[in-house]
DNA sequence: ATGTCTTTGTGAACGCGTGCACAAAGATGG
DNA sequence: CCATCTTTGTGCACGCGTTCACAAAGACAT
């Protein structure tokens, strides 16, 4: 998931869909991993586990490669990993850029995950002069304004964005005008940018949320009978929370919203609307 | 993307898409911002732009929640935000537990976005001795022994994997012994976890090469007529490679492969595989 | 060579997610 | 109270992705 952009017809000249491509770096890394345990060969099966996914999946992904298998056999490890490397783009050596050197940046410059799979940290950027010149990951700090220096120097054609959110897009008008063509960003921002450019982010609060919801809908399973009938427009309990009359207050109590905070906040399930007071307004 | 885990009924009971659950926390995002400017309404219109995302979709998706919009009007940012939060489950507050205090789980202790969000560090576990007691991000570092007990006492449900592939897996069994039962993982591996676990993945190595597959294709399209002919098996240049002859060495001939190797190797295009050496064991 | 056994590659069905387009709801003005 | 205008909520169709299930391909033994 990331590309929170419109929508791209991807892949749709070459055959790969976008699923399987998402994939392939999963399956080459349970490859390598095979390769260096030198196996020779991998059923399907064997390595569908390896990749946690379904074996009837992974058939058809590398049916869109075309077909590297052999009946009977399996696929030949050391090919296969060649492979799905040359379709990767992987061969070559990509240069990339981290702007914003904080926390999250300064991990990723340190991250060995990147420099094992042919991506070369070609030069860490970032805006406080404080910073030029220090070395982080053994590499030095250099300023924003080098940016379009670096990249031009270098034929960077990936960026990772890691600065505060606000600076975001900012660094990405920049970095796309400078000729960057694809983005790794970090901040928790939509960033937009012209046709062409591929963005994909990675949002730590959001997958934390997403694990808050199926944490919640958990919990409340276990306190309603499992398979409650599933009414219309409401949930379970909450039935017809009444909507803010419109040109009413927009502004829901926030005062209590201490919320569900001190009881026992039954069970476990949000409450079929006991709740609500803490925003609804009374 | 996340779960890379078999494949789960998910939201399936109650009625809201996996892939709006995923939209949601964008929603409230930008409605938040909005809270802020204290923007009374919004339509969907507005918001969807604001969150990077097709109007008819937003409105599809909140429609899973229930009618809180007005028609004529827009929704209620202020109730909108409560809605979501709740469905959320960010109403009430998450105490998240990080294993493996290195360079990526210092930076995500130190991250701002949690906290914002209802998500609260609980601890910073590691199984350094070294760093047991050393303060990151205000906290005081645990050692792994005290992992079961830590997450027991503060009736956590959420863990941080931060830790090398190697501990992964290993974290992830203690962790779902101690109660968990949301990991989001961080570590370059496939979890495998009880029925009833969720697990997300965060993986910075593999989104980089989702973006360098796309601009291989990129690179590629510029040299080539834009539409060639989607020929069967492979692709443009590369023709048919030729796979290992099944029983014969499980070694593609890397060394004479360099096959196409001298000629232009079209523009920027990956060379059909005259850069196999790269990869393959010479 | 022939038969058996294993595993791939894929046709086809299904289900989810997306986007269109429009009717219904409600606000607003006269 | 009625007309008009805005914006939601959703039925419907379409396309992508997943899964099943099986025929074909090839290895291997006899």
């Amino acid at each position: 998931m990331a590309t929170g952009r419109t929508h791209r017809p991807a892949t749709r000249s070459r055959g790969i869909p976008e699923a399987t491509v998402a994939r392939l770096p999963l399956y080459l890394r349970a490859l390598t991993a095979l390769s260096e345990r030198s196996v020779p060969t991998v059923s399907s099966e064997e390595l569908a586990t390896a990749a946690g996914v379904n074996s009837a999946k992974l058939r058809k992904d590398f049916s869109y490669l075309g077909s590297y298998g052999t009946r009977g056999v399996g696929y030949d490890v050391e090919y296969l990993v060649y492979q799905i490397s040359r379709e990767l783009g992987l061969t070559q050596d990509w240069p990339v850029v981290i702007v914003g050197i904080g926390n999250l940046g300064a991990a990723l410059a340190n991250y060995g995950g990147f420099a094992s799979r042919g991506f070369r940290v070609a030069a860490l950027i970032d805006a406080d002069p404080a910073m030029a010149g220090k070395p982080v990951a053994g590499i030095a700090v250099q300023h924003t304004d080098e940016l379009e220096k670096i990249i031009d120097d270098n034929g960077v054609s990936i960026g990772v964005i890691a600065t505060p959110a606000g600076a975001a897009q900012q660094v990405c008008d920049r970095l796309v005008a400078a000729g960057i063509t694809s983005i790794l960003n970090f901040a928790p921002t939509v960033l937009s940018v012209p046709e062409g450019v591929d963005v994909r982010k990675v949002d730590l609060s959001i997958e934390l949320q997403i694990l808050a919801f199926h944490e919640q809908r958990k919990a409340g399973e276990e306190a309603t009978p499992p398979e409650r009938e599933t009414a219309g427009t409401g949930e379970p309990g909450v039935a017809t929370t009444p909507k803010p009359s419109s040109a009413a207050s927009h502004r829901p109590a926030a005062g209590g919203s201490g919320g569900t905070g001190g009881h026992s906040v039954d069970g476990n399930r949000q409450g079929p609307d006991g709740d609500v007071p803490a925003v609804m307004p009374a």
